[in-house]
DNA sequence: CCATATAAGATATAATGTATCTTTTACACT
DNA sequence: AGTGTAAAAGATACATTATATCTTATATGG
């Protein structure tokens, strides 16, 4: 599933850092791609492991921390707190901003849906968290729960 | 504040575990006295360096993780996901379960809430994600932001 | 008092992440 | 093309968080 638009994505993205006036270097899009083609959320040093097996030039884990900063600075990458690990941010190819950002993640085979909660959902958190004395809070939220597939088996 | 009920919580927890036949050793206790009393949630390693600061018998980190364990498991203590700390239960003395719980977390004082999610919220939130696929979520929820006072400053 | 199970101690090591300094590369300007 | 500058990448060290495993101590029931 995720390969078909892969190529485009990494194109899209490429486009939109020209735009930015930044680059995106053969390393960052090494790691992009890692991101991209991956089935599930990869950590740091998993996301090394799979460029060092994709090509003979190494790329060191410490590189891969300074490149997810500058991605996820981009808004082109997610960190799941929860869990340690990033993700390339399903809007690539998307013409519009993406500072919000849920997740649903399935503790069973780890799958990742980057969803948007309605702006109802939201508001009514919003409430609460006023209550509690939080009048501002981030719309990044990690969800655990069962995948459809996981909940049946 | 959080010394106020300390005590309380602590021997309401000593009955807990007497009610459920389980042991609230030394350790445990030291371990759970820590949490009660912190101001903030704390990484197991900074438990161990309290309990080491409060008495002269080494408490080994590697004790702290096993007795998290224990308190996770009898839910005297939870643990934020999203900031690898430790924090204990608000409701210690209360006589019903709480199997749910959602943290609002302030990013720049670190202060944690505790508080419930009205179950509206978490309605829309269960009928977002069962539209992406998840049809079971977990009620533990960590929503980061910034408290009044941070707020202010 | 002894057997057994549970808890705690001790040690090693894995996994994740940050700090810092050096070297390389890209790019603008001459 | 040559050079200066800033950004990126490489390299190394180390900090933080966590798990695995084996041994020793302690509590409790018979």
């Amino acid at each position: 599933m995720r390969t078909v638009n892969s190529e485009k994505a990494i194109s899209d993205v490429e486009q939109k850092c020209a735009d930015r006036g930044i680059r995106l270097t053969r390393r960052r899009k090494e790691v992009l791609r890692t991101l991209v083609l991956a089935e599930s959320a990869l950590s740091a040093y998993e996301i090394a492991e799979q460029c060092n097996a994709d090509s003979n030039d190494p790329m060191p884990a410490m590189s891969v921390y300074r490149i997810l900063d500058f991605l996820r600075d981009q808004q082109f990458v997610h960190r799941l707190e929860t869990a340690n690990k990033y993700i390339s941010c399903s809007h690539l190819s998307c013409g519009h901003d993406h500072a919000q950002s849920q997740f649903l993640i399935c503790n069973e085979c780890r799958k990742v849906e980057e969803i948007d909660f309605s702006s109802e959902a939201f508001s009514v958190m919003e409430k609460a968290a006023s209550a509690a004395g939080f009048s501002s809070i981030s719309p990044q939220l990690e969800v655990r729960g069962l995948c459809d597939s996981c909940e049946i088996n």
